[in-house]
DNA sequence: TCAGATACCAATTTGCATTTGGTCTATAAT
DNA sequence: ATTATAGACCAAATGCAAATTGGTATCTGA
């Protein structure tokens, strides 16, 4: 440990300084909303010195938390906005199937309740339409194809772009995790698979603009959901 | 009565052969690994057919299912993707403060009910810290920031970090989504706020196991923050 | 009456120039 | 010798205009 590394620090009292002029600079002036702060050029240029010098100003406030940077964006005031979590995969890797059905409850049965609020009769007939297509798959693909788009048209039927993105989100993070795995049965569900019942409860619901019924239906069909899949991994547990 | 001899007309036979010849088409044509296939414009000139003619035999293909097709994008062989948007700011390029607010009404008070469940002490026990924080602030800049931790912190004592990465992003979309715009006005929030005992009814049920009480209690609260929001753009209307 | 051609529209993509933080180098200063 | 400065360059990000594309309306002609 050489102790001239704190003399080459060379002046201690030149760079608080300057980080002192900076921070008195971004004191008295208003930023904009987004706190950014001007271009290090032009900031440099203000306050008369070198860009040199200001990035090691700046380099002691992000230290501090006091700014966050970003290349072709700029520099701002607070701390960095938390990763955009929306990653799916890394929250697919995060999570687990029953984290996902968890989650179904949570969010689903309130976005058929604001579907019974907004449906449009144009949503509704669509509704119909993966139901009775439902009924006629041919495989468990398919079924799960139109189950799949049903559950997304009562979610595109609350007309909030924001509440279907968020239901996307949670639906793509279904598809990736990795469950025991999808059978690609040839067989087709049988004609009294309960969801045939529980997903004409739900639309039936959104159709008479039962708020609540509808809520209680994806709840009560989310629910089946949830026993069937785990009864399955307990199955899969014990023969594996 | 000679039905093949009149081709030129308009009759069933001519429009099937069209959906045929386009069928043909793609079949012996290797299209790229997007499974788009070449621009209406092209492809009636390639076919030798109007671009009338096509796009009715595209009709076809697409009530079929065969293909989908997106202005400015294109027409794609199989079923169309959802568009997963966990991209944060494309949603909120869609979206706008009211549809932000009526998603948090969906989602918070169905996660506070989870968290009147799940919550550990920790957790209750920041909650209770960004509540005196809060109280402290000295701007509404400093009270935003652990109004939002507090938030978070529900999302977190959910215990589910899918439920916690959709509030993320939530979160992130009401960020980014340009409102009428948050003053940095040197005021700090009066101490009679109305957040202060909503938030506080908010951890009190939580607290409490109170799943029920907890949901009402954050409806309660997001739904005043509307009205607030609501009055405050008209207020703004009316100046402007 | 209806297919065909044309023009226009809005959503989207693409390409290019600009901006911006990060980094390196040469020069001058001390 | 060290350091500060200025300048240049890079990659990421942004902004903008032009081009592309599916959708739609209009006019034409048979």
């Amino acid at each position: 440990m050489r102790m001239d590394s704190l003399t080459t620090d060379a002046d201690p009292h030149t760079q608080k300084s300057t980080v002192t002029q900076l921070r008195a600079f971004l004191a008295q002036s208003d930023l904009p909303d987004d706190g950014r702060l001007p271009p290090e050029r032009e900031l440099s240029a203000a306050l008369g010195i070198s860009r040199t010098e200001l990035r090691k100003a700046l380099d002691v406030l992000e230290a501090e938390g006091q700014i966050w940077r970003h290349v072709g964006k700029g520099t701002f005031m607070g701390s960095r906005p938390l990763d955009t979590f929306a990653d799916i995969a890394a929250l697919a890797r995060r999570s687990n199937p029953a984290e996902v059905m968890r989650a179904r409850i949570v969010i689903e049965p309130e976005i058929a309740r604001a579907a019974a609020f907004t449906a449009t009769p144009a949503d509704i007939t669509e509704m119909r339409l993966c139901l009775a297509r439902s009924r006629q798959a041919d495989s468990w693909r398919q079924y799960e194809g139109w189950d799949t788009r049903l559950h997304r048209t009562i979610a595109e039927a609350t007309q909030n772009g924001l509440l279907l993105g968020l239901f996307d989100t949670l639906n793509a993070v279904r598809r990736a995790v990795t469950w025991g795995r999808l059978r690609a049965l040839p067989v087709r569900p049988a004609p009294d698979h309960h969801s045939f019942r529980e997903h004409e409860a739900i639309v039936d619901a959104i159709e008479h603009r039962d708020m609540a019924g509808a809520a209680n239906a994806m709840r009560n069909h989310l629910r089946t959901v949830e026993r069937k899949l785990l009864d399955k991994q307990l199955r899969a547990a014990e023969e594996g």
